[in-house]
DNA sequence: ATTATCTATAGATCTATAGATAATGC
DNA sequence: ATTATCTATAGATCTATAGATAATGC
């Protein structure tokens, strides 16, 4: 796990490696067909790791999964972060964060893949984005630049907006994605009481590079 | 089938109830867990009908689960437009599908709990609301009711934000369901570019009674 | 010495089908 | 006569564990 201590010695470190290449392959599976019901035996095939190796480092398939999902919701949030570190503005980092997010469906399909088929138990999850998303969204309100709105719901709306159009983009992928996600960017500011021009200015701004 | 022909003779009708028994059995699984790994054993013993009887009416599992889903969508579809017969405003009716909805989460857990797990790859189905809402939404923009706005980007945001909503409610029971639901409404309407004071005012609306 | 990993396997479970039974149509 | 349903079952697959092997820590 990235988060906690770094393993320090190679017993542990070959250990991090194993349980990762489960997590790995869970999160292919995850990807493909978002259906869970593929064996033990097929997942540590997959991971190239011996069968009973699987009882080492989960309990069940659900454990795993639940773990799967878990590693590419902080993988997201990283991702998303690293791109959003000069941005101010709470507008602009919700603007630039639906959009951003959508370009990775193209960029990172498979982490995509898993939050489309994952994603909607996590909107309002202390990993990943949402937190982040949460901060923004009060922070935009305490500084007159959104008015004020429920966090909660706000961030609902937003987490859901953003999984919906996701999932669109999966599934007709002839649909013009940057177009779509800047007409997202823009409704959802203007939900969030940011006055209509500024909305469609702001959701229109250029991406940031990457950091 | 209710929508297809309705069964001639008796014959049919014990075929079509027998089906129907397996896919209420589905529909209580996808609730319950959302999980579809149960096996066919114990979804015909639920069904209360013959394991063989299974392959009489499905090929395989996910035949059944998508059955189950359709259904779902369909009772869904057919509750929220009862009880909006008499409604034409479009911001009305926007307002109050989201309310009416979010009660149904207390009202119709069984119902909804499907919704909450297979809801985001139908928020741009054919059957269920989403042909109505996407009706909605367009005569709105005709109206000059909502501003313009990609109307596949507006009912993505639309079902998205609800289905977010729905499991937050689900996750949270202590939460306040009416009051999120009309705030919800509220920032929807601003977001199709209703004016803030009227978006406040029409979220809150009594809600019609049944027809 | 300890611990992760691997292979092999017992026992349970699951799928799909075959063949018998019961109910209905004509 | 036809067709849905049921029961029984063969064969496949899956889970969980036991015991052997290999790699590292101290």
């Amino acid at each position: 796990m990235p988060t906690s201590a770094p393993p320090s010695n190679r017993f542990e470190r070959r250990r991090a490696e194993t349980r990762q290449a489960l997590v790995r392959a869970a999160r292919q599976i995850l990807a493909e067909t978002g259906d869970t019901s593929a064996s033990i035996q097929a997942i540590a095939e997959r991971a190239d790791v011996g069968f009973g190796t699987f009882y080492n480092h989960f309990e069940s398939k659900a454990e795993l999964f639940d773990a799967a999902v878990v590693d590419a919701l902080e993988e997201f949030g990283q991702a998303i972060d690293e791109r959003l570190q000069g941005t101010d503005d709470p507008a602009a980092l919700v603007a630039a964060g639906v959009r951003l997010s959508l370009r990775m469906v193209d960029s990172h399909p498979e982490l995509m893949q898993v939050l489309r088929h994952r994603g909607l138990g996590h909107v309002h999850s202390d990993r990943g984005l949402a937190p982040r998303a949460l901060r923004d969204l009060e922070r935009g309100v305490a500084a007159g630049r959104f008015v004020a709105v429920d966090p909660t719901v706000a961030l609902s709306a937003l987490g859901g907006s953003l999984l919906s159009l996701v999932e669109l983009r999966f599934a007709r992928p002839e649909l013009d994605a940057d177009e779509a996600a800047a007409n997202l960017a823009e409704i959802v500011l203007r939900m969030l009481g940011v006055p209509p021009d500024d909305a469609r200015d702001v959701a229109r701004h250029p991406l940031p590079d990457l950091a």
